[in-house]
DNA sequence: ATGTAATTGTGTAGTAGCTACACAATTGAT
DNA sequence: ATCAATTGTGTAGCTACTACACAATTACAT
């Protein structure tokens, strides 16, 4: 027996998917072929359907576009204007996700007329998107601060000086290559592979990988993994 | 014209109330009178009406039972499991709320079949509300560390020793007398009222109050409270 | 009023962590 | 081999947190 003299709306969900190029970082944003706001950019977004859980409504939406899975997905707030689309009375879960740029799908992507484009350059978006992707950035600066996340960002093996470069994107700010080095060390996440990066940029970075165990066990707790970096939210 | 082929559901709010009765936090739960669960404790909850922002929603079912608004509310997580209510597809938009204990309206909680209830003795909730106690909590403590906002569970005048009291039953731990007064002083976020407590418990404690304008400037970013409180998260 | 116990406020040494920078080691190219 | 670019280690200065000694204040009993 159902609830009754109540009102059921729509459950959308948002993904504001980030991802890195070496340089700064990027936002996955469709350029929308379909109504509303057709021709401009959005979120990847959807609905949520029945019978399917939150969490498994926003690894599907990633997954469609990127072709991914696995990827560090976390739900940071929920956007519930009266009007803030105009078809119709929806609320929208947001989540960002991080990803490895280099592992998209391409084919993907295209299908669904989306581009990486610098958080930079972003063009304005349909809705309450902007501010979706303010408070996601603003969420992902405090959780880089307090645990080890951004890492999903890279390749499975990267150089430090790769890594620091991922920071100073994240914080958009500079930081001292050798306490970098140092302080990314002392955490024992990362492991030595031996190997260099006979790569592109960088020269002479060993590469490393993660520390699997370690890494799982201080994104748990607040570990306060780079604390100084926690600034001004807004 | 609506989107088709959607699938509209119920979205619930549900308010985790902190209150502070100078000893231990404590939380405003409803034992129901009212079926699903009939007889059991819970949040206290509400559907999202037509027409009413998430927000103003949350004020609502913390104005219905405590006769208070103004209160800090923040929104934290989105509860959306298949079965998390067993009568029908719901998910349900959790916020915290801290208020001043001393401030409630009887007549309202006591139309609600509400008590406050001290956390360590917490019953047994419905649903996954237990879960939500946990995650309120947790938000709460990083919140705290990060921003000054525990203030909101003291009366408006205070003494040092009670805001410590409350801080310790935040993070459940003992602080230093002497360190936690100079540390709070030293924010420039209390002004001295030059009376004296003469009520029950303090004997010789000056009463400040919150000088206003600089606790709103430094509820906004993040300037690392007391970051030495920011503690593992689970 | 005066003394005593409880409570509150100030000083400070030790420690840990962050910042800034000097200098050494390594690598790749000529 | 030599040099330039890059990366790794040492360390001094600064700030912030911790722990505790000691001084000041207050409440209350006499």
């Amino acid at each position: 027996m159902p609830y009754i003299h109540t009102h059921r709306i729509l459950v959308a969900l948002d993904c504001i998917i980030f991802g890195f190029d070496g340089e700064g970082l990027n936002l996955l944003l469709v350029k929308r072929n379909f109504e509303p706001e057709i021709g401009k950019w959005s979120l990847m977004g959807g609905f949520l359907n029945e019978g399917e859980n939150l969490e498994d409504a926003a690894h599907r939406i990633v997954y469609d576009l990127t072709g991914l899975d696995n990827n560090y997905l976390e739900q940071f707030q929920t956007f519930g204007a009266i009007n803030r689309d105009p078809v119709e009375r929806t609320i929208s879960v947001a989540y960002y996700a991080l990803v490895n740029i280099e592992d998209q799908d391409l084919n993907a992507i295209r299908s669904h007329n989306a581009s990486w484009i610098s958080l930079s350059k972003k063009p304005k978006l349909i809705f309450d998107h902007d501010r979706m992707v303010e408070e996601a950035l603003n969420r992902l600066r405090t959780k880089a601060a307090l645990n080890p996340v951004g890492f999903e960002l890279l390749p499975v093996k990267f150089t430090i000086p790769q890594l620091q470069k991922l920071y100073e994107a994240i914080y958009d700010t500079k930081l001292d290559r050798r306490n970098f080095s140092r302080k990314v060390l002392s955490t024992k996440l990362l492991v030595g592979t031996g190997e260099k990066d006979m790569g592109s940029q960088t020269k002479k970075g060993q590469l490393y990988t993660l520390n699997a165990p370690e890494y799982i066990r201080q994104q748990k707790g607040n570990f306060g993994f780079m604390p100084e970096l926690i600034m001004a939210e807004d």
